[in-house]
DNA sequence: TGATTTAATGTCAGGTAGACAATATATTGT
DNA sequence: ACAATATATTGTCTACCTGACATTAAATCA
């Protein structure tokens, strides 16, 4: 093979789209914004929100537009991190297109922009109907998901502005699919800096002894990570 | 904006190119391939080595095609793995290209399938003077490298078939830049289940006590992780 | 043979996690 | 008002893991 210098034009065109895995949290499950998509190819199916990269929006840029126009979703209370890239040559039958994706998590919504799209408990997903590559994709979101959860404090970003230690518990249980010790998990979120910080207010409604009501602290990494895998009896 | 079923042909064309992080350790320091430009752009300095991707490769394909082009290194004693994605609008002044780069691991090779490529110590590389971006892509793919040490076996995959508690070590020690403990090291390594497998036999030349050989176990994820968070006191 | 070098193993205190018991503070029913 | 109940929070105890560091093992070299 010769040298690297080819000129980029001579060069067969890509299209490139960013493709989105928009995860929320509705206790006691997971779930994902999915649209149904109206033309060809995969007509009728489903498949993750997405599109084209306009010619002079960034990667990340194109993904935020996409989320705000699916969701309505605030940019500022939602977090949006790449996931991965999918190029196979025949992913997409009408040219060669890859496909950015990103993971987006966010508190659930009242309302959705669209209502092409719904959201759908990840575990009732039919990964083999999903159209072109997504349902890889899906996979590899939930995944990512899940393990960001044991080693960041980035559940706090499917809670709304304010939560309780419960509510987080709750977040927790739906993304890994299982039962914490509430004692033990309030004891190691407690001990890990900057993950809550306290507002001194309690939630007034319902029964039972009033709830600590917390903000979100800053971003941080969990040392070492609440483990996922080890089970509380049930 | 209208719905998303755009026709792809209808966009503007991208490029699309691989670039590659690829490291290796020799110890006391970790080492990262890069190529010198000898075209505009960036005529002269120095570029992580990369390339576009064919029309009928899938994106691992092109990454593998690049790996084995400009090192020689088997891909079976490789490890590549999809590192993240760049599109900013003006990364190339030629064209809009998005480079999906990739991150690769091996042992160091005796000599390199090409004169223009060359193994530089990851903390003396000029970050500043990298061609288009790539210092953010080698910063993004050495903090890859050393988070996936913590919580993955993926450290032999630096070593040769066969290598010593002493290497292995090496290898944490380069890739972190700090000292570890050779006892806590060596009983946690052993308690690590898959992490390494014993040959029952050892080394034979050099002074003292000869060392026992292993060869990597299938890759795991380690329960709990190794901390790089506490260097050995010196 | 004994000093030196390098590799491997042993010991012990402190901390963290998991299991589970106990207490605190509200609402609901009578 | 007072018990019963529901939910949230705190406390306790043991097992295990880590980090610090001391000790032993097995080779070479003078």
């Amino acid at each position: 093979m010769p040298t690297d210098d080819y000129n980029p034009a001579d060069f067969p065109p890509f299209a490139v789209t960013v493709d989105l895995v928009v995860l929320t949290v509705r206790p006691p499950q997971m779930e994902v914004l999915l649209v149904q998509r109206n033309d060809a190819p995969h007509k009728g199916q489903w498949a993750l929100p997405g599109g084209f990269v306009g010619p002079d929006q960034t990667l990340l840029e194109a993904a935020q537009v996409k989320l705000a126009d699916k969701t309505g979703i605030a940019l500022d209370q939602a977090h949006l991190e790449q996931l991965g890239t999918f190029g196979a040559p025949s992913r997409d039958p009408r040219m060669r297109v890859v496909s950015v994706t990103y993971l987006a998590m966010a508190p659930h919504p009242e309302t959705l922009a669209t209502n092409s799209a719904q959201w759908h408990p990840t575990d009732s997903v039919a990964l083999e109907t999903l159209a072109f590559d997504h349902a890889e994709i899906l996979s590899q979101g939930i995944e990512r998901a899940r393990s960001k959860l044991e080693y960041t404090t980035l559940a706090t970003t499917f809670c709304g502005s304010t939560f309780t230690m419960v509510e987080l518990r709750g977040v927790y249980e739906a993304v890994w699919g299982l039962k914490l010790d509430p004692a033990n998990f309030h004891r190691k979120v407690l001990a890990s800096d900057n993950f809550i910080e306290p507002t001194n207010t309690t939630t007034s409604e319902g029964r039972g002894r009033p709830a600590k009501l917390y903000r979100a602290g800053k971003m941080a990494l969990l040392h070492p990570a609440i483990s996922r895998h080890t089970e509380k009896p049930d």
